[in-house]
DNA sequence: AAAACGATTGAATTATTATTCAACTATATT
DNA sequence: AATATAGTTGAATAATAATTCAATCGTTTT
């Protein structure tokens, strides 16, 4: 049996292409870490803070300034960040600084910016 | 007055890191758009239906048995992937065959295996 | 050692997205 | 023309993610 009566109600499935394309696809598992990770800018708080920590490093304090949020948002954004391993930080006395620790990020920008320009 | 109260509480805004770092930043709209663009592939259903075009020409029904879901739910998917421009869909007698029409999705898809392999 | 400050955290709230469900369109078959 | 089928759509619901708020931690200053 090659139909799965329950995901559809149709009886056009090629399913020669079906199955090809099935033995095809990752894991989920790679899904998952994909999704993940485009995730990361597809937030445009977290794009800003990237784009920002891509020029200098900054305390929490500046890419709250910089970005006219709180303080809290900031920081709970930058610990999912830094959980990617996509910031790094280090503390100085009261402060911490954030600096950029991923060479993919950069290329996600132009990527992306290609995309935009392409399509307007 | 360089210091905006509201955002922030702190005292050690370094303001000239702040100022340069502002001047640098593309608009909010840019921004937008990028995010619209990554929250393509940041959904593991999205993504999966892409890869699988990037396979073959599908019909709906033959997406939706490889992705084991709704008819329903992946024509929605697959309209907002039409409105961005990212596939392209002809229609043959009752039935809506879906291709991939974007060159950058490609370049995402490695550059995201690329990450995770590094990651790992 | 107490107070102040920069940052973090968890829980609650709010906002955003995805999926389901039921109704509907358009084409094809009888 | 009536019925069946592939796909779409909008509204409702469910699931996920972001922000706020209040409390807390660690370091420094007094």
């Amino acid at each position: 049996m090659s139909k799965n009566e329950f995901v559809c109600d149709c009886n056009v499935i090629h399913q020669e292409v079906v199955d090809s394309t099935l033995k095809q696809m990752p894991s989920q598992d790679l899904f998952l870490k994909l999704a993940e990770f485009y995730k990361i800018l597809g937030d445009t708080t977290r794009a800003k803070i990237l784009f920002a920590l891509d020029k200098n490093e900054m305390c929490v304090c500046d890419i709250a300034n910089v970005l006219s949020m709180s303080k809290s948002s900031i920081s709970h954004q930058l610990s999912t960040l830094r959980r990617m391993g996509i910031v790094r930080c280090r503390k100085e006395g009261k402060e911490v600084y954030y600096t950029l620790d991923d060479d993919h990020v950069k290329g996600l920008f132009e990527l992306g910016i290609e995309h935009i320009e392409h399509k307007s």
